[in-house]
DNA sequence: ACAGTTTCTGCAACCGGTTACATTCTGTGC
DNA sequence: GCACAGAATGTAACCGGTTGCAGAAACTGT
């Protein structure tokens, strides 16, 4: 009943045993090899190696209380935007010899909160991206384990954030720079965290200049609602179209040519988030890219911080944006959008679905 | 030093305590309610309710050998390809009350073989998708934990088989239904299983119609291939272009747009994998949908059914692949193709890199 | 009323590690 | 030569469950 299949059983007991020594030694060969002296640790390690012996983390974390485990929930797998993130986490566990758990929250609140109370008792720690759960929620999970947020800041919770503000000041920067001053942005869902933060960016980077930024949406983060957005940005007159994502940026670009309406000729379009296809575009998109990876890669770092030190304060890791220029944007034509100077903007009433990207 | 934050350390000694019951019965309780009479499992339960006891799987997979847990091993997470499996797999997994560990491979045999066997003793089984290990190896492998794979085929394991090679034959047929006698075949990595399986499923269509395929690559399986790749089909004169995957058709519409020829007036161009993508682009693509999540579902099933019933044999579960027909696709022009018809077609001595797509 | 079942529960050993404490051995200072 | 510190190892309890075995209680049939 004790093996399964033909697993090798090898105990610490057999290895002590073989090696006549005490099981305690071998214990402390592995966990304390200073505890040993360097006779007796070689003739353990050299029998274990022989007998194929593995520790048993479930039996070590019954003691040590400690599982080597981490959990990793995503609102949603099948979008780039989380698999990035989790390769680099992945990633970065293994190298900390740590597993990871995976969940996928589909969205979803309820099932979130389920999935890291289930998820708790297997793990050290815990990584929310993007988490749907209210601030009460998220404290509430607190007690249950060792929590770090991606792209989500709570009071007394370690987070790391991807500073979209900062993408979006780069990208109205190059906007300006190339002398638009009349810029549309098409705006993601309004329960997005990264949406808010996009437009604190985008309203703080527009401050104090002589723009006009006129605000569509909301709309769901897809290539669909990218093509609707197109005929409404052209209707304002505006010079160039900054899009919540890539996806709606690539439906800009795909409605814009139908029409016949050259970009970066007559439109300029930036993107957000870099995805792959941003480049295979025609014309190439310009685009702001995210550490996505690498951020991912942050969060686990954060967690091992927390499992070193669990008195030190929480920490909170910001990661820059960058925008990378291709080939959307361009100089406006001259006095292009002037004529509609001042006009109001049409406010979509578009769905509001809880569909949101990050 | 038992409790971590201020995770409650109730163990089954205290609800035992509280209920005035053994720690057997509070056990029992929960593994074979029908041993306890209706009036101390009430009992038993309700304080367990009421002091938030959860059962430790770390304790039981120690006596049990049981742990509950499920590994899956992908190439590259990156990949929607096999984020899609994960989807499926992850979410049945969670049906089942399993949790899935996850690793990322990197395409790379050693560190494949590594992980597998690093997860082996933390889970009852192992999924791995696609994978790049010799048979001799997985033969190995299967000594360590129960396997399942996806996309392979090897002696005494379980697998599930998406059907590319049906999915190549649909269309096939769909292309010479439309009245193509001169079609070019775009090939992905020949270390790929799948490459594989779709030039199988190609040669099988093929056979006795009259009927001409040019072959070119192997490409590696991404978008700049499938410009490149565009400019030798053209040359070819062929009348249609069926491509490894998606992201090669992309890029073989991209290209053909650039030079002005017509999809599908000119040129009919066939897809793989039906990423979301292919259905935005211009026009929208033609291509063989796999079913990627219930590929991951079923291969959670397999190994569940394998968990029921260690004796049994092994299962082979074929999974139909769907041609979608888009707006890619064309009767040729007539008379087109002919002009060059029988001449050879230039193998292109593309990369041979590892990276392949499934 | 009694032997034989069946049903329910408890005792205690065990799974495979860790660790506080005890023990032995060696080397040191006086 | 002796008390003592320190290093290396062993002993045994423990982590939180599971389970074989046994005893108690209730039920069965005669």
């Amino acid at each position: 009943m004790s093996q399964r299949n033909g697993v090798s059983p090898t105990s610490i007991r057999d290895v002590a045993r073989s090696a006549n020594v005490s099981p305690a030694t071998v214990s402390r060969a592995f966990a304390e090899p200073d505890l040993v002296s360097a006779e007796t640790l070689k003739r353990v390690m050299a029998v274990a190696e022989e007998l194929h012996y593995r520790p048993s983390r479930a039996a070590r974390s019954l003691t040590t209380g400690k599982t080597g485990n981490i959990g990793l929930v995503v609102p949603d797998l099948s979008n780039p935007f989380f698999s990035a993130i989790l390769k680099g986490g992945q990633a970065r566990a293994r190298e900390a010899d740590h597993a990871v758990f995976l969940a996928d929250s589909e969205e979803n609140a309820r099932l979130e909160m389920e999935l890291v109370r289930a998820m708790a008792p297997q793990v050290d720690g815990v990584i929310i991206c993007s988490s749907r759960l209210s601030e009460a929620q998220l404290q509430q999970l607190r007690k249950d384990t060792t929590l770090v947020l991606l792209n989500r800041k709570v009071r007394g919770v370690s987070s790391v954030l991807l500073d979209s503000a900062g993408g979006m000041r780069q990208a109205i920067g190059h906007l300006v720079a190339l002398g638009h001053e009349r810029i549309g942005f098409l705006g993601g869902p309004v329960t997005s965290w990264s949406n808010k933060e996009r437009r604190r960016g985008l309203r703080a980077e527009a401050r104090g200049k002589s723009l006009e930024i006129i605000e569509f949406g909301p709309f769901a983060p897809q290539f669909e609602a990218g093509q609707h957005a197109a005929d409404l940005a052209v209707a304002a007159a505006v010079t160039a179209v900054v899009a919540f994502n890539d996806l709606m940026a690539l439906g800009v670009l795909s409605r814009l040519a139908d029409r016949g309406i050259g970009v970066p000729d007559e439109i300029s379009v930036v993107g957000f988030d870099n995805i792959p296809m941003a480049a295979m575009a025609t014309p190439h998109l310009t685009t702001v890219a995210l550490p996505l990876e690498q951020s991912g890669r942050v969060a686990i770092e954060l967690l091992l911080e927390q499992f070193a030190q669990p008195g030190s304060g929480t920490h909170e890791q910001g990661l820059a944006a960058q925008l990378i220029v291709r080939a959307s944007t361009a100089p406006p034509k001259n006095g292009a959008g002037s004529s509609l100077r001042g006009a109001r903007a049409t406010q979509a009433p578009e769905e509001t679905t809880a569909f949101s990207e990050t």
